[in-house]
DNA sequence: AATCTGTCTATTGTAGATAAAAGACAGATG
DNA sequence: CATCTGTCTTTTATCTACAATAGACAGATT
C-alpha cells in the first residue's frame, strides 16, 4: 500500500450526494472544482459510478440512471485520511489520560499501535511539535511535554496578547470588509443555539471556534492566525474529553460572545478590550478548571 | 546509505581536539557526556582511533601514541547534518533571491538538486512551515510565500509584543536568578567587541541571538521563546547574505543593545521598555530597509 | 560498591519503491 | 474558439528496508 485512496473515497461519497439532486452530472472540470480534487480523481469516480449503473457515461453525457443507496457509500471509517487518524489517536492518548509528562515517545511503537508505517507518525509528531506539547531529542525519543497547567497558562498568555490585538484590529476594520457580514452570521448562529440551548449546545464547540478565527484574521497577521491552530486543536480535544456542565459552560460562553460581538460592533476600542477580557478570562478559568 | 554517520563524524573531530590536551583519555560514559554521543559512538571513535595508531587502547586505559595531524580529521563539509545542509541550501534560495513568492516548490526537484532523498526534504519542508513562508497545498506542492515586506511586517508585530512583555519579566527577576549572570557576561562580549569593532563586527550576528534569546527566555513561555527561532533564522540567514553597511550597523546595534542592558539593570519597567522599544524599532528598519 | 566495559537489542534517520493523485497537452466537441 | 475529454507524465503520500545511533544488561574492574 503505497497511498491510502482516502481522496476518491471522501470524494466520491460527496459527489455521491451531488448526485442525489440532479439528473445529469456536469463537466469534470466542474466537478473537480465542486469537489476540491484533480480531474484524475473525477474520473476515478465516474468509473465507479458507471460500474456500479448509477450513471450513463458517454463523453459529455452523464446521466444519472438511479438514486444512490445507503450501502452505495463508502463507510466513514474509510475517509479519514491517515494524518486524521494519527491525530486523533494521538490527543487521545495525551488529553484523555494515562499519559504522565516526561514520559518518552516512541515513533515505533505509535505506528505499530495506529497501524501504519512510521515516516507518517513522523511527520506527524514534527508537525505536531509546534504545539508545545512534545520536544525532540535529536538521534533519540520524543519527550511528552504534557497538557499541564503550566502548558495551559502559557498558552492563554500569549493567546490573550494576540486576541486583543486582533480585536482592537477588528474594530477599525473599514464597513465594507467582509469580516462585518461574517460576524453578522455568525451572532445569528449564537441566537438560534442559545434559543434552543437545551438540544445544541454541542454546536458551540465548532462556533467558538468559527468566531476566534474570524477575530484572530482580522490581525492580518500570519503568526498570530497560525497561532490559533494550536488554540483551536487543544480546546477542540479537550472539549470532547472533557463534558462537565457543558451546558451551562456554554449558554455561559455564548452570552459573553454575544457582549463581545455588539462591542466589536460598537466600533469602540475601550468597550471591545473589555468584552474581549471579560471573555478571555472566563474561557481562561474554565481551560484551568479542568486540568487536574 | 541508510543513515549519514554525520553524529559520528563531527564527534570524531571533537574529540580529536580533546585527544591533543592529553596524554590519556577519560571513561567511555565521560567521553560520551562531553561528546555529547552516546557509549555506541564512542566506542567507534575509540576504535578508529586505535587503527590509526592514535592511542593505545586495552579496556580502561587509553593512551595517546602521538599528537593528531590536521589530515586525521573528517572534511567538515563531512560533518554537517543533512537537515542543516538542506536548510542552506534551501535558504540560499530563498534569501539570497532569484525565488519569486507565488513560486511551487518541488520536493523531487529539490532533493535531487540537494542531492538526498525526498523523505529528509519533506520533513525540512514540514519544520520549516512553521516559520510562515512556506504553506502546503495538501496532496500538491508547496508554495513560496516570500521573504517579502509583509513577512518582514508581520514577524517584527510578534517580535514587538513578544520582546516587550519578555523584557518587562526580565527586569522583575530576581537579583540571584542566573539570567542576571548571563546578561553580565554578555555585556562585557558587548565591550569587547565594540572597542575593536573594525575586526571583529562579524561577531555581532551571533551576540545578537545570544542576548535576544536570554531576554525571550525571561518570559518563561515556551511559545514567546520557541517564536525567537524564526527571528533567529531570518536574521541570521538574512545577514548572512546582505552585508551593506554592516559595520556601521552593527555598532550601533551594539551601543543600543548597551543601553538596553543598563535599563534592564535599573529594574524601572518604564525605562526598560523605552530603551526596548528604541532598539527594537531600528531593528525593524535595518531589515525593512534590506527587502527590495 | 560504584563505575566501567563487552555485548546485544531497539529505535531513529534516510533512501528507494510504488500506488494515488495532480497536472499537462493535444485533439475532439459543441 | 472556448471548453471538454482521452491519454500520458510528474509528483506526492506512504510503506519497507537498513545502517547509524542510542540504550540496556550482565559481568569485569578498581
Amino acid at each position: 500500500m503505497a497511498k491510502q485512496n482516502t481522496v476518491f473515497k471522501d470524494a466520491y461519497n460527496r459527489c455521491l450526494k451531488l448526485l442525489a439532486d440532479t439528473s445529469s452530472l456536469p463537466s469534470e472540470p466542474e466537478l473537480g472544482q465542486m469537489l476540491g480534487v484533480s480531474r484524475t480523481t473525477v474520473r476515478a469516480i465516474l468509473s465507479r459510478f458507471e460500474e456500479l449503473q448509477l450513471i450513463a457515461w458517454d463523453k459529455r453525457k452523464k446521466s444519472v440512471l438511479r438514486q444512490p443507496r445507503p450501502d452505495d457509500y463508502f463507510p466513514t471509517e474509510e475517509t479519514d485520511s491517515l494524518a486524521e487518524i494519527i491525530e486523533r489517536s494521538f490527543m487521545r492518548r495525551i488529553l484523555a489520560g494515562g499519559a504522565e509528562p516526561g514520559m518518552q515517545i516512541n515513533e515505533l511503537e505509535l505506528a505499530r499501535e495506529i497501524g501504519t508505517g512510521t515516516t507518517s507518525v513522523r511527520e506527524f509528531l514534527i508537525r505536531f511539535s509546534r504545539f508545545g506539547l512534545i520536544e525532540k531529542r535529536p538521534n533519540s525519543h520524543w519527550i511528552l511535554k504534557g497538557f499541564t497547567r503550566e502548558f495551559a497558562l502559557e498558552l492563554t498568555e500569549v493567546r490573550e496578547m494576540f486576541e486583543l490585538r486582533s480585536a482592537a484590529r477588528f474594530v477599525s476594520l473599514p464597513d465594507d470588509h467582509s469580516a462585518w457580514a461574517e460576524l453578522t452570521q455568525i451572532e445569528a448562529l449564537h441566537r438560534e443555539i442559545l434559543a434552543d440551548i437545551d438540544s445544541r449546545y454541542r454546536e458551540f464547540s465548532e462556533l467558538d471556534e468559527k468566531f476566534h478565527l474570524l477575530v484572530h484574521k482580522a490581525s492580518s497577521n500570519r503568526f498570530i492566525v497560525d497561532f490559533y491552530d494550536i488554540i483551536a486543536i487543544v480546546f477542540h480535544y479537550h472539549y470532547q474529553w472533557n463534558k462537565t456542565n457543558a451546558r451551562e459552560r456554554n449558554a455561559r460562553a455564548l452570552e459573553e460572545h454575544l457582549a463581545y460581538i455588539e462591542a466589536l460592533r460598537s466600533h469602540d476600542p475601550g468597550k471591545a478590550e473589555q468584552a474581549c477580557r471579560r471573555h478571555l478570562q472566563s474561557a481562561r478559568e474554565t481551560l484551568l478548571q479542568s486540568i487536574p
